[in-house]
DNA sequence: TTGTATGCGTTATCAG
DNA sequence: CTGATAACGCATACAA
């Protein structure tokens, strides 16, 4: 493999006019240009990323932890992510946690070790003395799933709301009995998803009974499981709110399988708007985030971090969309 | 940040030493090591892997060039991948290419500048050529797409003999008039697959009749729209053979609006297994290929390269199985 | 058992 | 406009 001094040998110049070639100086004389250019060429010669992200103390790299990277709604975030690197110069490297705390500290073990400038984490597994204390290291933003009352920014959408809304559909339709399939982990939109969902119910006098309230693991074969056993309760939901769009699916299988019609016996809500959603039969009723944009923003927060545009925490909040389909109304 | 100059003076001793104590040398007396662990934690040390990797110009990364992080048949390889990487103390970096030449070529210079120290390319999208010099300088594995005849070891299913098989399948059920949903690419896979639809074909004694194949780009639409035009065929084929789930689902959805029923009036077979096939109704006959399998002997081909256990190229073909369902079998 | 000195491949400072 | 040289943080050959 070529170096830097294999170049200057060959061109007859010192490393510096090497190095001034490189990185696009103004003060080489076209000649000198021209020589080192051709001799880069014919040593195939390549700067060591390694030797120059030393030299620099930066290595503009991102890293970027995801849970599961088979989760189709953290590829679209990726995707804004991608883009706006790009655009600014940063390569982006995808780390997949699988939800495992040791997989994600081995991770964070290389952004201390200065592997990369920054990094966005998507439901992390950290504590709240974890995530502080990195922050305080390296520039990060936590993007989807955040902890509150950190000094750490974050994007993701008003979950409260979003279920609020969702349910208040249900409810629009005329349905009395609307059931709920959220989980129960240490993320707060979880939490916020289930409030909303009891806000709508208050605000429409409808009593909130906990009893119409399952708890899945965002999967298919939860969401079914779960809604085997609120259909057995009487009287009968008719209408079901569930926080992922595949427990929602689960759902629908399963109602199917007790003969139930979606939505004319029992109306399903899912969340996410996976691009399964509208394949699936009935389509599917769903809330959908901006995933591309919540991307974009998280790693806009991050740059600004990074080159110290900006100092404070941010909290961004996205516009959600809930879509209606046929699995709540014919 | 702290280096390891700091470390060495907070604890009176030579940056060699705490080196030495860093790489669990066994030339290190008790006391010392002792001072040495004290100062580090003190300090809140991390050894800079830039500096650790140029030292050594070994990196012990690996990057992972695939084209999609949304496609949930990736996910599953990525995951045996990293589990044979850490149990060799390499961590894997994901690339996602987007199918975009461009966006590879960024990977593979970053690749090329040390900044891994091999990498596993899914669906390339290099020249022969570039993939012959690539493999000159760095150690390359290809998974699941490859091109032959590169001094570069491949690790894949037959995909000529699982297509073989599957229409096989649908031959055994007493169709006749088999129908071929494929894509035009440059991929290898697209080209077996067709030719085992066409082996499978005139080992029955049915004739190849180029009608009845369609081709689309593995997504949902593009088998829904594929397969409106196959059914306006007259005769009609009774069966179908597509190249991925996705477009597979497409058609299923396609003859359900035509007022077919699946497997009765049309019978329909996928290719990946992706989890979503056992989900859709109805469950989705389709090949499944031992996604963490290949992504395990990918990892392990590419550590004897890089280790230098192996040197020749080598070419692993795993176990694939045909899986049937409803939408073949009633 | 420990320390000194060197080099990995760059970039940046300074002098010319 | 160009070159010599130091420094980034670490590991290691060699000396002590």
């Amino acid at each position: 493999m070529a170096t830097i001094n294999d170049v200057a040998e060959k061109a007859g110049v010192s490393v510096a006019t090497v190095s001034r070639v490189i990185n696009g100086s103004a003060n080489v004389s076209p000649e000198t240009l021209e020589k080192v250019k051709q001799a880069i060429a014919e040593l195939n010669y390549r700067p060591n990323l390694l030797g120059r992200a030393l030299r620099k103390t930066k290595s503009e790299r991102i890293l970027v932890l995801l849970p599961n990277i088979a989760n189709p709604f953290y590829a679209e975030i990726v995707k804004g992510i991608e883009d706006v690197a790009n655009k600014n110069g940063y390569s982006i490297m995808l780390c997949n946690t699988d939800s495992d705390l040791e997989r994600e500290k081995k991770y964070i073990k290389m952004l201390k070790s200065h592997l990369a400038d920054g990094a966005i984490l998507m439901a992390s597994e950290m504590t709240y003395e974890e995530l502080t204390e990195l922050a305080g290291e390296i520039p990060i933003i936590q993007c989807c799933e955040y902890k509150v009352g950190l000094p750490i920014s974050h994007v993701s959408i008003d979950n409260e709301m979003a279920a609020y809304k969702a349910v208040n559909h249900l409810i629009g339709l005329g349905h009395k009995k609307v059931a709920f399939i959220g989980a129960k982990n240490q993320f707060l939109s979880s939490t916020l998803r289930k409030e909303g969902y009891i806000r709508a119910l208050k605000e429409a006098g409808i009593n909130y009974d906990p009893a119409y309230c399952g708890y899945g693991d965002y999967s298919y074969k939860s969401g079914f499981r779960v809604m085997k056993q609120l259909l057995s309760l009487d009287p009968r939901p008719t209408a079901v709110f569930c926080i992922s769009d595949l427990m929602a699916i689960g759902a629908i299988r399963s109602a199917m399988e007790e003969g139930l019609r979606v939505p004319e016996d029992i109306a399903v809500c899912g969340f996410d708007n996976i691009y399964f959603s509208r394949m699936f039969k009935p389509t599917l009723t769903t809330v959908s985030q901006p995933m591309y944009d919540l991307g974009c923003t998280a790693m806009e927060a991050l740059i600004n971090i990074i080159e110290e545009k900006s100092t404070e925490p941010m909290h961004y909040f996205m516009e959600h969309e809930l879509i209606i389909r046929e699995s709540t109304v014919k």
